[in-house]
DNA sequence: CATGAATGAGTTTTCATTCAT
DNA sequence: CATGAATGAAAACTCATTCAT
């Protein structure tokens, strides 16, 4: 499955191979286990050309985190229509999100593990693009609340909160998805949902769990 | 910061200092990253004596797994009175989960990110426990259905969807609560029930989300 | 020649094996082409061994210098007496100098050739062993033009330019007396003694050459 | 600061702006911290054409040797005129060669320093100009000797080693003068002129130092 | 029981050097 | 001629692991 040796080509091609074995390894090893000889290798080139493209293990690394983060946004970006209203938006991201992880789980795993636990320097990239995620659900969660011509009582924070979870659980369901068979992006899409949409419209009408 | 030195413990508490020298590390620095240099030092004790404890790096990571999945669930049974309905349990586990996460970022960070990305002997073992949990929210869905009189139209498959949401949002409201500060146990949990029990009501009242 | 291989050493004794063969090979492949394996297997340790001991090839080379220096140092001050006349002393101090330029000309090589090229970190040690011996030497003509009764017409920057140029002749000349089979320290010591003790005699008694 | 790129020269000119490169480089890094990389983009060329014009980096090293070797001898040859009398040619002499050395720091290291750290094949190589140096001392030794009708009671060893302290003084004054700001080459040449003028002028007096 | 002494095997990284175009 | 593409070999350094005492 490793890419076929074959000499002299562009750089530009021999970094995205590069890039592709350093994705693949990352996701499967972990950063630190991952070293740079089987990453040359699996890239089908010599360690120093390696070096000679990417500069370190770190860059390396960085420019896995840049080129997947790009892709993902890309990807889920692309699946949505912003005319349509909210519960279509989320409802074609998420299935554009789970999509892309289910078919990228070693780009996926490099950004929701890898980058997070090693250093603030990857973990501020991946946190950068998150946020963006984040900010998309919290405009489509006040959108949702005008589309139902509801003013929702809920205060920025409590917004926020719900974003985050509603993404956590994104999150988790992907790696969840990812790891049983049979589970497709557009049922774990559904189940989010479900779950979510449900509980959204619950408290817009304004019954919300109260604690004891 | 280390444990004080001290000569002639009985075995059992050397143990325990070594493991909580392991965790600390394993969850500061990542699985890899730690050296048994540094753990052994945190510990207090030589390098040999850990080995002839503890065997290897692998063993040694594994005891503190075992240690420290053991310890969150026993945190949160003790937090739940199995008498009381569905939706107080839930509420009272997720208390206790947000609460023991908080007070052992460490040994959280072992369970939740470390074991999962060091191969399947580490990640089976949290597998396991984070089964019984998901199980147990499971009986409570169930539960609470019961408690309402209600034939929830809901399939096995589903249900267990709507655990692994529930749970996965779990685990990234407490990274997310750790992160950020300012936001306590009980608010964490209050967000999530929030979410979460709202959404389970409108199901179970017959009004799911349908994809277009 | 190598040190001979005996397994469990206390770890002074070990450190001073490793500083042995560190200045022989620093000595004659120079700093940059001395590779830490040569100086291992020299020393008939293992790598990490020398690592765990010496911390870096920096440190090591560091470590070189200071040995080295502080045993040149010790050689000359014990080679003179400085109750007897100044020439006597100057005398005295060369033969010493030769000697153990003679009998150590790898660490000659170190302290006078590569620790002069290879930063400021390690120039610096040596430059403060060098101003020593040039403050000595200065001393020493201070005291035979008052020991002559002579007030020598010399201004201080004359005065240490002088000794500047004596103690870059007698390094010089200890290059050469290793490099020339037959020449001993004697001999180099009477060659510098006539060439400079006339030369500052003549001096003092106001006969100085003059630029036309 | 490197040589502007120019396409289309003529090899010999090409060649110098190597060596130009070649000779900063080793001056500046020494001959092994020196990088066949640096030195092609100091020159402005690529690394294939170094390799095609001076094949390996020890040819490159010696041809810096032999070309800064040539220069440095050129240069005092062209300050002496050999009609003058032995002292004013020794000055002369002192003269352009501190100058020289002043001037061109860069390839005095590579001739003083970085030759005779790195093989015979090149210490060899300096150790022949450097003979043609103390050859040319001694004759002036000799000839001063003449013009004071004086018939030195010295032997040819005893000679040699007298101008192999001057040369060894010369070159120790050289690297002193070049890290002493405010030492000028002129200033330099007076101190060792009065220093081993007057000491030669006394042993021909026949009043040698003679150890006790 | 406890430890100072020791290492084999691996890591990232660099460099002089060569082709194919 | 000239160069972008590529590498074999070796460097400094680290680490989990084991004896001998």
């Amino acid at each position: 499955m490793g890419t076929v040796k074959t000499k002299r080509m562009p750089r530009a091609v021999r970094e995205q191979q590069m890039l592709d074995a350093a994705v693949r390894t990352f996701g499967q090893r972990g950063y630190m286990a991952a070293s740079m000889d089987e990453i040359a290798e699996l890239a089908g080139v010599s360690k120093p050309l390696v070096y000679l493209y990417l500069n370190s293990k770190e860059d390396l690394f960085a420019a896995c985190i840049r080129r997947e983060a790009g892709a993902l946004t890309e990807a889920v970006r692309a699946g949505v229509d912003r005319e349509l209203p909210a519960d279509r938006q989320l409802w074609d991201g998420l299935r554009a999100f789970f999509t892309y992880t289910a078919e990228h789980p070693d780009g996926w795993s490099v950004l929701h593990i890898q980058a997070r636990t090693h250093g603030e320097r990857f973990a501020s990239e991946v946190a950068a693009m998150r946020e963006d995620i984040v900010a998309f659900v919290t405009q489509l969660i006040v959108a949702a609340a005008r589309e139902a011509h509801r003013d929702p009582d809920l205060g920025e924070g409590e917004v926020a909160g719900l974003a985050e979870a509603l993404v956590g659980a994104a999150e988790s369901l992907a790696a969840w998805a990812n790891a049983t068979p049979g589970v497709t992006a557009r049922q774990a899409a559904a189940t989010l949902m479900n779950f979510a949409w449900a509980g959204l419209g619950s408290l817009m009408e304004g019954r919300p769990w109260s604690p004891p």
